[in-house]
DNA sequence: TTTGACTTTGACAAAATTGTTAAACAATAC
DNA sequence: GTATTGTTTAACAATTTTGTCAAAGTCAAA
């Protein structure tokens, strides 16, 4: 592309990207992200044009990052406890990195009257005939698939982007935080995975 | 207060709350607001000043009924099953309100490295001990409290703040909307409060 | 070293947002 | 009716944020 890549259009763009996604600024200013950068603030114009444009391409990328997870995750051929363990591995990795991502895009959502096209949907379909199919095989508990959605994103997403309310609230610092975070991944797991029959086997050895 | 109240500065402020808590602009323009209210932009200025102050207001007004809500339902003297019912009924409602409340205060908490009173970790920490005691009875499967507590507000709080992502993926309309977030705080309940035993119950009924 | 393309910068212009002021308007008391 | 006080408005000013442009800087090839 460029003759001379100094690198900085995607140093730009990666900053960009820490400011909106990691640390939740959707509004920061173009003089903010070049500082964060530290580079002069008209070379966001010269590499984008404007900010609209920036903000247009990173929300694009991001996206399309998560689509392309959802999709591996989603539509692997594996059996479902792995990949619901791989989903909440993979997912919950991505909302420490970038815990705003999703708000972003929800953002950008509800802004634009946004449509999610229609080989995404079906990929989400088919995921919810396999937790039906789960359900109706006696592995995993009965209920509307769409809540099974929602809970497995609810546990992963939420405690991560009130993550500063949380730690204020039990007087954490960043490293028990994460251990917590850590660990979360079993217990949400076991939230979303404990099938009525293990439940029986479970109360049976505890007793 | 007023010789002579025409209701604008309550009628401001409950449309500032319902654009930044409902729909989640919270980079409204007074612009913005004032339009939203019906009314001419500078009397945002002559009732408040200055938009922070608008700013600040509506953000510790929030922060006052959220806590006496949260006091309200965590500290009542009544059985943990019955507690855990209304904290659930309570809060959902609260999230079809006023979905982005939260991610409001996130925020502001964010920006000025606020810290929770207290008082207020005070009744946070005495509702972890008697999750705790549930727990050591049996009521409760066994696990880091704080992580209930995340579960908790996790499975509330999420879909609402995703509202528009979940209609979309699920092709769902308002109704329909309504109507799963309905039945999904008896599926919170279930989720939490099934205990050891339950599960036993459960499974045995059930085969 | 000189040319040429890309990169970076500072100064300036434009646009958007916010805040101020004086005057018009409305209701109540006198 | 007039005065007084609170309310609302339009016009203007200040500030913040964004975009443009010409010039300077840098590196590689000719």
């Amino acid at each position: 592309m460029a003759q001379r890549d100094t690198g900085t259009e995607h140093h730009i763009k990666e900053t960009a990207k820490r400011i909106f996604f990691s640390e939740g600024k959707l509004h920061a200013t173009t003089q903010e992200i070049a500082d964060a950068a530290g580079v002069n603030r008209t070379l966001l114009n010269y590499y984008f044009r404007s900010r609209d444009v920036l903000f247009e391409q990173v929300a694009t990328e991001a996206r399309q990052e998560l689509s392309r997870l959802l999709d591996l995750a989603m539509a692997a051929s594996i059996p479902f406890k792995e990949k619901l363990e791989r989903m909440i591995r993979v997912f919950m990795e991505q909302c420490l990195k970038y815990p705003y991502r999703e708000m972003f895009l929800v953002r950008e959502f509800n802004k634009f009257d946004k449509i999610i096209p229609e080989e995404k949907k079906e990929v989400v379909q088919a995921f919810l005939k396999e937790i039906e199919k789960e359900m109706e095989e006696g592995r995993l508990k009965k209920m509307d698939p769409r809540h099974f959605c929602m809970n497995l994103f609810s546990l992963m997403a939420y405690p991560m982007i009130t993550k500063c309310l949380q730690k204020s609230i039990f007087n954490m610092d960043e490293a028990t935080f994460l251990e917590l975070m850590e660990e979360r991944q079993q217990i949400i797991f076991d939230i979303l995975y404990t099938s009525p029959t293990e439940k029986y086997k479970l109360s049976i050895t505890s007793e």
